[in-house]
DNA sequence: ACCTGAACACCGTTCAAGT
DNA sequence: ACCTGAACACCGTTCAAGT
């Protein structure tokens, strides 16, 4: 009577996603309940199950295919992704196309880092992650690298970037700040005493930094300057 | 009657966790359940409260505490770690150092993927990754970095590592090979078309030439052999 | 101190039924 | 096609009780 038929809600995936990413920023990916979900969709939990046949699974499934699916344009964050824009030229370095795309995804990450755990044991096979690796394999080429090493460099790449934004959401994990507890330094880790940060990291400086000196150390003997 | 009492089942806190990882890594981290870790250990679920009062979660906590004790002293796979040996000078580079840990770290990860995820949202503020951070901040710094530098470079091989990990892990998930599949290649991805392996990443050789790389651009300009 | 047994408030998922 | 409602087989955790 309140204006929506009994049996139509309104109901699509794309709701159904968003929703449970707004549970999960908010409450903790453990609080993600398929009861829950269906409450703030003011809808029966049963009814989710007709959008994901597979259940809770294909759920997270889409939910990490939602977060990674990331724009790596340059940044005007304002419009949305086109994806079928014709190919024009990117006036981009490599470099600057590879620090883009690093950026981008850190931060969809990070936008999301209740939902990092999801990420870990699912495969990488959507159309996103594909528009990366060609990315990531077109712009080592253009720096020069050997072909044979050029998966090698991508991996190196993807692997620093998720480790990094992992090893950030955990050092900041409540109750706990950023630099070493003092008390656990005393004697026996002069190193850590000495040159751990005494007022917590910039992450994102951290980050960059260590970016370049990985596309650095991929790149070899190629000279700083960008532009092939 | 069958020798044990009825109030003394012999458990501990090791003997659980161990019993755990055996069934996160057999059965999967989602079947890891208080009741069927009690049947494990033919003991009532409940009776596991009485090691961990504070539930499932300190549970976890003691599992990656357990995953990440890992000895990075040089390759004598047979006795175990002797935490509390006089302070022997260690004949090892930095470099080989760090190589050892990074490789030590990444076996231990490989040995329980299954927990991996338990990793994310939780502290590393265990005994074994201070002595880590140590073993790191003293090997970068006998590679002649600059000091405030030195934990930046440490948290790049920390995201290294973990990140090249997941990415294994990820890309050998069930039901789908390591190298993209040739029919989404078509048309649109020309690089990943002509430069993906064809037959499966060497996932070992391929962390190495990333860490490598990683060292190199760390170290920046330093040369090539080691040993201050 | 160490473990049991019953109970409570939840879960994910199935299934038949409604419209 | 899309959603509901009841039911099933589980969960984690508490609490009082046993020895």
């Amino acid at each position: 009577m309140a204006g929506v038929s009994r049996n139509n809600a309104g109901l699509s995936t794309e709701a159904i996603v968003t929703e449970a990413l707004r549970i999960i920023d908010g409450q903790g990916l453990r609080r993600l309940t398929m009861r829950r979900l269906g409450d703030a969709l003011n809808v029966e939990a049963m009814a989710i199950y007709h959008h994901f046949p597979l259940g809770k699974e294909q759920l997270f499934d889409a939910i990490v295919a939602h977060i990674t699916d990331v724009d790596d344009t340059p940044r005007s964050a304002s419009e949305p992704a086109s994806h079928d824009a014709p190919a024009e030229p990117d006036p981009r370095s490599w470099r600057e196309r590879l620090h883009d795309w690093a950026e981008a995804y850190r931060a969809a990450l990070l936008d999301h880092s209740g939902a990092l755990a999801l990420l870990i044991n699912r495969r990488a096979d959507t159309p996103a992650a594909l528009r990366s690796l060609e990315t990531h394999y077109a712009a080592f080429a253009e720096a020069g690298l050997a072909p044979d090493t050029i998966p090698r460099a991508a991996a190196a790449l993807n692997a620093y970037v998720t480790g990094a934004v992992i090893r950030e959401v955990r050092t900041q994990s409540p109750a706990s700040p950023d630099r070493v507890a003092p008390e656990t330094v005393d004697g026996r880790y002069p190193h850590v005493a000495r040159l751990a940060p005494t007022e917590g990291e910039d992450h994102d400086q951290s980050f960059r930094w260590g970016l370049e000196a990985l596309l650095r150390g991929l790149v070899g003997s190629t000279h700083p300057t960008d532009r092939a």
